[in-house]
DNA sequence: GTAGTGCAACTTTTT
DNA sequence: GTTGCACTAC
């Protein structure tokens, strides 16, 4: 049974109001979390069943977090049934369901980002428009704004003055219906046929609604105008909603979030209870403190204050670097010393930025110093090119439809199908409305190709439909992929055309990594098939929490990712990097002017993070682009009180001779020394 | 059809 | 500093 009075009042009240709908404003750190999972024991143990649950959050990151935490609390048998995921996963889950209600197949595709500019510079391609000034990314931003609200193609009313949206206005059909030839979907359209699918369908819609009960929600105030409604769909029926926020964690503005779809929440739901939990149990008093100077900035925000009776803690220590170079090493430095200093591992650091791209300094001087570290996000691992072309072949198998994997693979290895039969080949199938890999197989009725050709695009069809049929079988995946990329020559074909031994062997052993993951997917869900790996891999899924613990699974190691992916989570100590002008808050948000206030809301994510200990960095210097760059400190840095900030200026090394600079710089433990003193 | 060279644009943030 | 692309020469 669940204990209840290990939680405050409101925290009580929170997860006690079962029935009906709830508002839960939580203030960063507060238990929110907590509540959450809670709240799950409690519905258990009132006896709903697990599989009436559903608990939706923003990231996968976070899912696999809470997923672990109800784990450690109930125990993984009374999870069965249970559903805690994304916003998308959710959706594909629905979709794969009914999808052919929606005239789409039920082995759909999911489409990336690369995809989707490709099936974009495609249809520009055909309507005859140069490619250069009105470049694909932003025709592709346009009409995922449009779907993020709902609107079909038929329903967007462009601004006539502006000619990008005139022009993404017309593309924006074509586009639908090349994914739609292709049964593949976009990410907007994950929430968007399925909200279609809910609304057009009521058997589905109620199915849905029986077996999701009881609903929770995390982050709401981060959730767009589809994402509201989904739920809203969902929860219909039983109306036991409930949905935790906190408007000044509101970070996703620029993907259509709404912050009103939680201020407005109890004018959705007339008499729902409203619990605001704002005593913070993670961080130290001059973190909280630092975080309410900082966010007290925004204008418009519900006024509320932190607080927590734990202790004051260190002040916040700022670094001072002379560029991201020297950030990186001071940062790391410092890392190991708390770690000596405090007998702590690895696991309890993170390392926070802006962007993406801030990782690799911290990558490298990582590496350097042996330290292991996790990356999350980025999605490195499946961008990279021979990942994907390896991956793209899995994909057409699975979806012979699937033209922008097909594109893909079609020439690699080399098997002498280039641009000139490739073009014969598309056309012909656009002229006589039929697929074109089916336009292969049929390359006996097109006029103008060669007889040699013809024979090296019947030699690849044999090949997919062949492989696509022996996939159809069920069974085991790992082995038989295996097999078909050593068929394929894919590895041969890397040792052959890449001139560096050691890259060559890198690329390899990526593609060897696709077979291994693919295993460790099998033995963890009995049954698994081919699109679910693929479905996993689209969504960036991971699955990182299923079944083992986290000592079983993650190493202790140091943890390095954006402020973005950082949200909902906690770490004892935290090093929040590059506190500058231009990247925190953000170049794009000051030329723009709007987002600024994000920008803070980011910053104030950022330091709440930390439980016991923040240390903020920032560089006199900075390479863009491979060019060395003044900066100037952030703003948001001035509106920390001084009295909460402990300076450690490394630009002051410049006086130390360059003799003693390269004695040092040979002597980590020097160096540590030396700061220990 | 392929391979090599040069240029441009790129870096928000997630699914 | 990198990567994708467009163009040109075999």
């Amino acid at each position: 049974m669940f204990d209840l009075s290990t939680l405050n009042p409101p925290q009580r009240e929170a997860v006690s109001h079962t029935e009906g709908p709830l508002l839960v404003l939580a203030g960063a750190g507060s238990g929110k979390t907590r509540v959450i999972t809670c709240r799950i024991g409690h519905l258990l143990d009132k006896g709903v069943p697990a599989e009436n649950i559903l608990a939706v959050t923003f990231t996968n990151k976070a899912a696999g977090e809470m997923k672990e935490r109800v784990r450690e609390l109930v125990g993984r048998q009374r999870c069965k049934g249970m559903v805690i995921s994304t916003f998308h996963s959710l959706g594909v889950k629905i979709l794969r369901r009914d999808i052919e209600r929606l005239g789409f197949k039920k082995n759909f595709s999911i489409y990336t980002t690369s995809d989707q500019l490709g099936l974009i510079r495609q249809a520009l391609r055909e309507a005859n428009i140069d490619g250069k000034k009105h470049d694909a990314e932003s025709m592709l931003w346009k009409i995922s704004g449009w779907k993020n609200r709902l609107l079909r193609p038929e329903q967007v009313v462009p601004r006539y003055q502006d000619e990008d949206e005139l022009l993404a206005c017309g593309l924006y059909p074509r586009y639908q219906s090349a994914l739609k030839a292709c049964n593949a979907i976009d990410f907007d359209d994950i929430i968007m046929l399925t909200v279609a699918l809910l609304q057009e369908q009521p058997e589905v819609l109620d199915h849905w609604q029986e077996r999701f009960r009881y609903i929770m929600v995390d982050e709401y105030q981060d959730t767009n105008s589809s994402q509201y409604l989904f739920i809203s769909l969902l929860a219909r029926k039983y109306r036991n909603l409930c949905v935790v926020g906190d408007d000044d964690q509101s970070i996703y503005g620029w993907r259509g979030a709404d912050v009103g779809n939680i201020l407005d929440f109890e004018k959705e739901y007339p008499g729902c209870r409203v619990v605001k939990l704002e005593q913070n149990y993670r961080s130290t008093g001059m973190i909280l403190e630092a975080a309410n100077q900082v966010i007290r900035n925004n204008r418009t925000r519900k006024e509320k204050r932190l607080w927590t009776d734990a202790g004051d803690g260190r002040p916040i220590d700022l670094v001072v670097a002379l560029d991201d170079e020297e950030e990186a090493t001071a940062v790391v430095e410092r890392l190991e010393m708390e770690r000596y200093r405090h007998n702590l591992s690895y696991g309890d650091f993170a390392i926070l930025y802006r962007t993406n791209s801030q990782s690799r300094a911290f990558e490298e001087q990582l590496r350097f110093e042996s330290i292991p570290y996790v990356l999350i996000g980025g999605m490195q691992f499946y961008e990279r090119k021979e990942v994907k072309d390896a991956l793209c072949y899995l994909k057409v198998i699975d979806n012979p439809l699937d033209e922008q994997a097909l594109l893909r693979v079609v020439n690699f290895p080399r098997r002498g199908i280039g641009d000139g039969t490739m073009v014969k080949l598309n056309q012909w199938s656009l002229a006589n409305d039929c697929p074109l890999l089916e336009a292969f197989g049929r390359v006996a009725e097109i006029d103008g190709i060669t007889e040699p050709t013809r024979e090296k695009v019947l030699a690849f069809h044999r090949l997919i439909s062949g492989a696509a049929a022996e996939f159809r079988q069920r069974g085991e995946l790992a082995g038989r992929v295996k097999a078909l990329f050593d068929r394929l020559g894919i590895e041969d074909e890397l040792y052959r055309t890449i001139e560096e031994p050691a890259i060559a062997r890198r690329k390899v052993e990526n593609v060897e990594q696709i077979i291994n993951s693919m295993a460790s997917f099998e033995e963890r869900i009995p049954g698994a098939t081919l699109s679910g790996f693929l479905e996993k891999v689209s969504l960036m899924d991971e699955d990182r929490f299923s079944g083992k613990d986290k000592k079983e699974h993650g190493r202790d190691a140091v943890t390095l990712m954006s402020l973005h992916a950082s949200k909902g989570l906690e770490f004892p100590y935290v090093f929040l990097v590059g506190l500058e002008e231009e990247l925190l808050p953000h170049r794009k948000s000051l030329d723009e002017g709007v987002s600024l206030d994000e920008e803070r809301r980011l910053c104030y994510v950022g330091i709440t993070r930390a439980r016991q200990h923040l240390t903020i960095s920032r560089c006199v210097h900075r390479k863009k682009y491979g060019k060395l760059q003044e900066r100037e400190p952030s703003r948001f840095l001035a509106e920390i009180p001084e009295r909460l900030l402990q300076l450690h200026d490394g630009t002051a090394k410049k006086t130390v001779s360059a003799e003693e600079q390269e004695k040092l710089a040979g002597d980590f433990f020097a160096r540590m020394r030396a700061m220990l003193e």
